[in-house]
DNA sequence: GGCCGGCTCCGCCGCGGGGGAGAGGAAACA
DNA sequence: TGTTTCCTCTCCCCCGCGGCGGAGCCGGCC
C-alpha cells in the first residue's frame, strides 16, 4: 500500500518538480494537485490522499486555512507545509492549524522524501533550522523552575494548579469539597513558600515556568 | 576542518558503537570519551569539542546537569541529548539544559550521523516521535486567539501586558505614569471586552493563547 | 460647528483576596 | 508515648480589585 499524496502550489513549476521527485520512489504516489487552497479542501475531499504537501503563500485561500478545513472534513489526514518562507508567525500558525510538519523547500530532495514518509508514518518533523527556533522560544518561556515549588505539600498543589485555571477560592473549594476558608489558608502557605504577593503573580510563575503543562 | 566529537555514556559497548559508526565519515572525528557526567565535564572542559553525544542516565552525574555544566563553561558548545527513552519529562528538562537535539538511539544510522551534522551547523533537531509531541504540547497550549483582543485599545493592550507581568494596578500606574483610578478604568474595560471576571482569568488567558510571547 | 471615540481622572460601594492567629484531627515517626 | 507534618476549619482585619456613574480633554470625522 502506497502513501497517496495531494501536491498543492500555486506555481505549476514547483508542482511538477514535486511530481518528478516523487516518481522514484515506489512507495510514494502523487494522486492529485491543486493550485490554490479551494482546489486543495476540493481534491483533499474527492481523494482522501495520507498526505497534503501544502503551500502557504497561494490565490484564493491560504495554505493555512486550507489546512484547517482539510483536517476539520478528515482529521486522518496528514498535512506537511512546504514552504520558501521560515517566517516565525508562519511556523506557530501551521502547527495551530493541525500541520504535522513543516519543512523548508530548499532541504535537500532526500530530506523532503524522508519527511514524506515520516509524517506518513503519524510522527511530526520540522526543518532543523525552525526547531532551533521552536526550542529558543521554548525554552525563553520555560525556565529554571522555583526550587521552593518543591517544598509545596500535595495539596497545597491542587490548589496552585485550579489557581492557574483562572478559578476563584469559592470555586476551588467546589472542586476539591472543601471549605473556602480552607482554600484561603492553602493559598496563603504557598504565596509566602514561593514567596509571592498574590494569585496573579501565581499564575505567572507558573506558566513561566511550565509548571503544569506536562 | 572536522567535526570534533565527545562521546558519552555509561556503557563501553555504546561508545564503541558510535566510534564505529562515525569512523566513516571523514568530516566527523570521536576526539574522546566519557563514562558519567563528572567525566564528560572534565574531558569537554580539556578537549573543548563542537559536539557532545550525551546519553542521560549514568552514575555520578546524569547527562542533564553534566550539560547544563558543560554549557556553562563552554557555550559555544553544542549538546545532543541520545537516549533510549523519550519519556516527555527528558526531553523538556534537557532543552531547559540549554540540549541542541534529542535523537532516539533507535533511529537510523544515517539520521544519527545527520544529526551530528546539522547540530554542528547551528541547527537544532529533535526525533519525529518528539517532535510529534512537542507540536502537540505546542497546540495544546497556544489555541486559537481570541478575537475579541483585537478591539481592544492600544492603552488597554498596555495595561493588559503589565497585568499579565504580575504587576498591581498600583504599579502600572507609576510604570504608564497614569493614575491608579485611570489603570482601573482600563482594567474594568478590557475585562468586559474580553468577557473575563478578574484580573487572573485575563492572565491565564494571554499564556494559554501565547498573546505577549511572540 | 457638532459628534464620537479614546485617554485621563474622580468618587463611592461591595466583595473577594491576603495576612495573622488559632485549633482540632489524622497519620507518620521517634 | 510524644512530636511533627499535613489537612481541615474558624474568626478577624484590611486592602486591592472590580462595578458603577460621572466628567473633562483631545483629535478625527461628518
Amino acid at each position: 500500500m502506497s502513501i497517496r499524496v495531494l501536491v498543492v502550489d500555486d506555481q505549476a513549476m514547483v508542482r511538477a518538480g514535486f511530481r518528478l521527485l516523487l516518481a522514484d520512489e515506489p512507495d510514494i504516489e502523487v494522486v492529485a494537485e491543486a493550485s490554490n487552497g479551494l482546489e486543495a479542501v476540493a481534491e483533499a475531499a474527492r481523494c482522501h490522499p495520507d498526505i497534503v504537501l501544502m503551500d502557504i503563500r497561494m490565490p484564493e485561500l491560504d495554505g493555512l486555512e486550507a489546512t484547517r478545513r482539510i483536517l476539520a472534513a478528515d482529521p486522518d489526514s496528514r498535512v506537511l507545509i512546504l514552504t520558501t518562507f521560515d517566517l516565525d508567525e508562519y511556523v506557530y500558525r501551521a502547527l495551530r492549524a493541525g500541520a504535522s510538519g513543516f519543512v523548508l523547500k530548499d532541504e535537500p530532495p532526500e530530506q523532503l522524501i524522508a519527511a514524506v514518509r515520516t509524517v506518513a508514518g503519524g510522527d511530526a518533523l520540522l526543518s532543523p533550522s525552525i526547531t532551533r527556533r521552536v526550542i529558543q522560544q521554548f525554552t525563553r518561556v520555560h525556565q529554571a523552575p522555583p526550587p521552593a515549588v518543591q517544598t509545596l505539600t500535595d495539596r497545597e498543589m491542587d490548589v496552585f494548579r485550579l489557581i492557574t485555571r483562572g478559578l476563584s477560592n469559592a470555586e476551588i473549594g467546589r472542586e476539591l469539597f472543601i471549605s473556602e476558608t480552607t482554600v484561603k489558608t492553602h493559598v496563603t502557605r504557598l504565596l509566602q513558600k514561593l514567596d509571592l504577593r498574590d494569585r496573579a503573580q501565581a499564575i505567572v510563575l507558573a506558566y513561566q515556568t511550565g509548571l503544569f503543562e506536562s
